[in-house]
DNA sequence: ATTATCTATAGATCTATAGATAATGC
DNA sequence: ATTATCTATAGATCTATAGATAATGC
């Protein structure tokens, strides 16, 4: 999604300001109860909008929540590239996507929720955690690091063991702290075929900024 | 959900299969659709049944879909205490319990569907893999078969990978076969802290009757 | 006689739109 | 003058229940 290019004047500004509104209600209500049970009217109550400006935006709440999922997966895939950046080897570049996809649970709560509820039927999007995974699983498999015939079943389990601890954390706080999600890294790891001993040694690693 | 212990008579079993027919309905609709948009109208035309039938037996279409989940998630714990009934071995228990529910997605894609859309806020949940994979985990600990810290977040992980599976097959069924499943057990193993040689050889054992 | 099922319906809620109002552009 | 927002409302849908009907018990 990129930003129109055109010049905003004040008119196009309020416009995205009304439909920000609209989707900052969406998440919230995403991240608090998933997709079931909310009117129209109480989003658009909740973004403090009056209720037929939500068609001028979307045609249906499906469409909101659609939009909504997509800002999700664009941040969160934004968060890791920038974790990343200085990093070059591509089992660091997934020990720390996951380690700090795990630790959203306290630095993005609500980015964190929504991935738990919604996030298993985006593992073939093109957003978000799922295509950095595939490249960076791949990219291991290359190198030697990685030991699995299927990448596809390799994310799929990256991706559930982490959407089930958000699950976890959300029903039961106080068993994960940031060594679980130390330990969940690690176990992915050896999943994915690395020795126990470098496995170990990478969760390890300082992590870098935010 | 222990049947009745009373005589039944007529009245009691046609008493049951109304009821049966609404949870019946209910599971075909969370397979298909989640819990999501389905009227109580719809659920009673699906069951075929009369609309006011239905409550008599629930008070609302969350009390029935959580009745039809417990359901699915009971016949899947008996199922995996069926095909685990003659192993021994805590770890081999463990494994032939995954192996058999990645494949449920062939055996049983109704449960499979419904397990994979819930299951993960079932975790905490006092039936079907949850206790069990918790059970076998904590023995595989013991045993020194298992080498992790937080068997909580080694539930997690299970439970996530599979739903992952799952979710992964609905979307794209040609990628998971057998092998995948297996493969995939043998990734849980290996992240469990098993040698990459007896997480091979475990997942290579015939597995039991249906 | 008793009990569950079914049909019909009142009342509540929700969606989509039309028309009025307010803000901005030029 | 244009454009988005807001208010009000018609029509559709959905829930919960009351009362009639059918099935079974005794």
């Amino acid at each position: 999604m990129v930003t129109a290019q055109q010049p905003m004047n004040r008119l196009d500004r309020r416009k995205a300001r009304t439909r920000q509104a609209l989707l900052d209600a969406a998440r919230a209500f995403l991240a608090e109860h998933g997709m079931a049970e909310v009117s129209i009217q109480d989003l658009t109550e909740a973004a403090d909008v009056g209720f037929g400006s939500f068609y001028n935006h979307f045609t249906s709440k499906q469409e909101l929540f659609h939009a909504a999922i997509a800002d999700v997966l664009e941040e969160h895939g934004q968060l890791l590239d920038e974790v990343t950046a200085d990093i070059e080897d591509p089992a660091e570049i997934f020990a720390a996507s996951v380690r700090k996809t795990a630790r959203m649970i306290w630095t993005h709560p609500q980015i964190a929720r929504i991935l738990a509820q919604t996030g298993m039927s985006y593992l073939a999007s093109e957003e978000g955690l799922a295509p950095r995974a595939l490249r960076d699983i791949r990219r291991g498999i290359e190198a030697g690091r990685f030991h699995i015939d299927n990448p596809y079943v390799a994310l799929a389990t990256t991706a559930g063991s982490l959407c089930a601890l958000i699950n976890l954390w959300v029903t039961d706080p106080d068993v994960v702290d940031e060594a679980a999600c130390d330990e969940l890294t690690e176990q992915v790891l050896r999943m994915l075929g690395m020795p126990r001993r470098s496995a170990h040694a990478i969760v390890n690693r300082p992590l870098p900024r935010s």
